[in-house]
DNA sequence: GTTGCTTATGACACCGGTTTCCAATACCGT
DNA sequence: ACGGTATTGGAAACCGGTGTCATAAGCAAC
């Protein structure tokens, strides 16, 4: 326990001199211990560590920051409509950034405001953040990746895609995983597979519409452009996309949506017009979100590794601080993997 | 634009003592006019002022944080399973705190964790935060709140209803509004409502039972304890407690659920048992989640003013530092609405 | 015994603000 | 012209750490 009475603030913290006083030795030498200096007697350490333990003393966040030119939090930079995507991350750094002095600080961001990159240029600077997880989309964007290394400030993205660097990249295999969902619904025997993608420039659309082609190509069946919609990621622009499918002839028997949201559309339209889930059509979603459980019928659907790789994302942040050499390398791909549900079936004879 | 090359740090910001020099003051003038003070004159202050302009000085936040004691965060305190509440109560906080020199700090704590009390008080402690937000369900901790006072930390608890301080709540007044829901269902014709209530020991779940009863009796309806299933927020438990009033006999034709996760594993019992929603049976939840609106059918539920609670409560905490007099007093209890959408309907006859 | 090198430690300035205390100036009544 | 009282500005200490550099001790080599 803390021997109060011999602080020297009066806040009742223990400050690193009251403990250089304790133990006999000098600021610069706790300090020295505090870091985990190499050149410092075995000895001496002890002697420190013994004061410290005693004391209960934590090193001071604000004044670390103020000399160290940095301070000790991990931005996590966003602009996602998935609540629960986004509380998942949050959960998935703080859990790795537990037990160290780092704390977490959230900052959502508007991608169509022109202030956007000024917003978060003056953030940077004046937090001066030790470093930041950034969370899809937005971690698509280019230029706010110059911006940190510019500012000096660590990043590392989280996207569908393996980029070039993987310091600051944490990716999942999208393109694979909807290809293996792909093939699920043609093993079902499904010929007619309707695609609702996401929006036009967004690489976790473009990926998973790889691996929608990917698998379509393998097995030979075509794919006519009318099988394809557009949404944006939105429930509603799922219920569009799906009347769009449902209007075609033949209509197709089964329909891959690149979200979960705009799979739920989907299913929505379908009940709709009276078409049944899964016996007239089946789906497959992205993301397992609990609405892709909580509906009926559950959603088959990807499920993204997201506490993982935000896991992965903040340890690749301060891994090197807090782990000393005992850091291991984090991965940077991540799979996904296909959750079976009652959304699929075969298509009607 | 800020004028380069005049600036004593070299990492690119202003400091004080930039301020200071060109505006031939000494640095306390400078912090004077930061810090509003009155005893100024006030030609010093404009001049002082226009330099702080054209340099687009910031004062450093971790430099303050250091000298006054306290940092400019507000934290975030919460253990919601509900992802969308706590995103949009983000929001409200930084909506509130956006202009400002403060940034928000998340803290998700384990409420069932014996160390959670420890855990707060270390966080506090270190991070001397200016001050917290404390959602629910953990708002109504008790010990929480004297653990902020102890640690001399602002604090504003958002609930379900009003508590003695009007300084330290925002509310909402659900008793009121359920017991506006359970007449509507009344209205309709409904005479055998069933309850599916939150946990036990939650104000909230408290609350809406009262809201509900309150309905019943002055509509002269008797309310058995079996009409009355107990769960845990938790969409299985929703599930679970809709199968023990589906077993009754007469069964119930509406039901009213503490929140949307249960009144959807309401619906999701319902069809697995054949039970057409509203025909058969009316429901309405509690929260309006994205999932009210998108399961099928719509749920008609109610809507807490999640951001305008957020926002109220860190402009309580923070609003006499910026505001400066004219901090206008935040309201502390705020209005939910019912949402009528597709899932009440008259009994069937 | 002196030189030179390495290792362990301390003195002191510094990060960028705020606060305390005191001096200087202006304003006032007599 | 004089002392007394408000206002204002400045010097220096402080918040609690870290960086730079100097120095002392220990030891091999000359």
């Amino acid at each position: 326990m803390a021997k109060r009475g011999t602080m020297s603030g009066k806040s009742g913290q223990p400050t690193i001199n009251d403990v250089a006083r304790l133990a006999e030795v000098s600021k610069k030498t706790v300090s020295r211990v505090i870091n985990r200096s190499p050149l410092l007697n075995e000895e001496t350490r002890e002697r420190v560590e013994k004061v410290i333990r005693d004391l209960g003393y934590v090193p001071n966040p604000q004044a670390r920051a103020l000399a160290l030119r940095r301070n000790f939090l991990v931005g996590l930079i966003h602009d996602n409509p998935n609540a629960q995507m986004v509380l998942n991350m949050q959960h998935g750094i703080l859990e790795a950034l537990s037990g160290t002095d780092f704390e977490m600080i959230v900052r959502p961001v508007d991608r169509t405001s022109p202030m956007m990159l000024q917003d978060v240029r003056t953030f940077l600077e004046r937090q001066r953040l030790f470093g930041v997880v950034i969370l899809p989309p937005i971690s698509e964007n280019d230029a706010l990746a110059d911006l940190c290394e510019e500012l000096n400030c660590r990043y590392v993205r989280i996207g569908s895609a393996e980029l070039d660097d993987a310091d600051h990249m944490v990716a999942s295999n999208d393109r694979e995983v909807v290809r293996e969902a792909t093939e699920h619904l043609i093993h079902q025997g499904h010929k007619l597979i309707g695609l609702v993608e996401g929006p036009d420039g967004f690489r976790s659309a473009q990926e998973r519409r790889l691996g929608f082609e990917d698998a379509l190509k393998s097995a030979g069946l075509p794919l006519p452009r009318s099988l394809i919609a557009r949404g944006n990621y939105t429930f509603e622009t799922g219920v569009t996309a799906a009347n769009r499918l449902f209007d075609l002839s033949p209509r197709p028997t089964a329909i891959f949506a690149s979200n979960d949201e705009m799979a739920a559309g989907v299913v929505f339209a379908a009940r709709e017009r009276g078409i049944i889930v899964p016996d007239d059509l089946s789906i497959i979603g992205f993301d397992d979100t609990p609405i892709a459980a909580h509906i009926w019928p559950p959603l088959t659907t990807v499920r993204w590794p997201i506490v993982s790789m935000a896991r992965a994302a903040a340890r690749k942040l301060v891994g090197d601080i807090v782990g000393g050499e005992s850091a291991e390398p984090q991965p940077s791909v991540l799979p996904s993997m296909l959750v079976k549900r009652s959304s699929v079936a075969p298509p009607p004879s």
